[in-house]
DNA sequence: GAATATACCTAATTTACTTATACATAAAAA
DNA sequence: TTTTTATGTATAAGTAAATTAGGTATATTC
């Protein structure tokens, strides 16, 4: 899962949805929860992760504001409110390309 | 579903399911058949598919043959015998992906 | 003191898809 | 009857977005 990417446009995507879930993150944070909750098989490089976290930024849809945390400065993100529902559509865009895969990878469907 | 290109790295997975499925079939058919099954929503182009298709028989999992189709020539592929399994493999990684994908996206997972 | 974990970041390369275009025949519509 | 749509294959150029590879720095564990 590491060799070939299947990653391809999905990565905002799936840094929106841990944002909603748990509110403010960090952005090494984000990499080592993909992990845990895809059994090591979906790592989120941190090359991969900042350029796209610091586009959202860009355009608008996040924010951030740095801490300092055991000697060591962490940047938080944070959904930017009213955005929601624009979080929310390009999350439910992904799942209903997901579900058309799921239907044209599907042996059994005659 | 257009603009926004999810498809990187899926395609040739999509291609092989299709062959998988229908046993012999051509390029043009493939794009239609994947439109058909998605409600017009994944719309692989002509540009998209062939430049894969040849890469795939270049590579050796799928071979092709041409017919003469209504004066029009048709370019037939089909799995190479014996690869099954490759192309399960291929598929199988993908429908884990996704998988994976929908948990990441799943708000309501805690 | 070396390795690992934490924490951020970017430049250069590569991959591979999209846009645009080309060629050609058949059927349908205007 | 002429234009458009559908069928059918193909490639060149441009672009987007990841990967590879590197860099900086602190804290903890062995």
């Amino acid at each position: 899962m590491k060799t070939k990417s299947y990653l391809s446009g999905t990565i905002s995507s799936i840094i929106l949805a841990q944002l909603k879930a748990k509110g403010t993150m960090y952005g090494y944070e984000i990499c080592q929860k993909v992990k845990d909750l895809t059994e090591q098989e979906i790592q989120l490089t941190e090359a991969a992760i900042y350029p796209s976290l610091h586009k959202l930024e860009k355009s608008g849809i996040i924010f951030s504001f740095k801490e300092k945390v055991n000697g060591r400065t962490r940047k938080y993100y944070q959904l930017v409110e009213g955005k929601e529902s624009l979080v929310d559509a390009q999350i439910n865009e992904l799942i209903r390309f997901t579900e058309h895969l799921r239907t044209l990878l599907n042996p059994s469907r005659v």
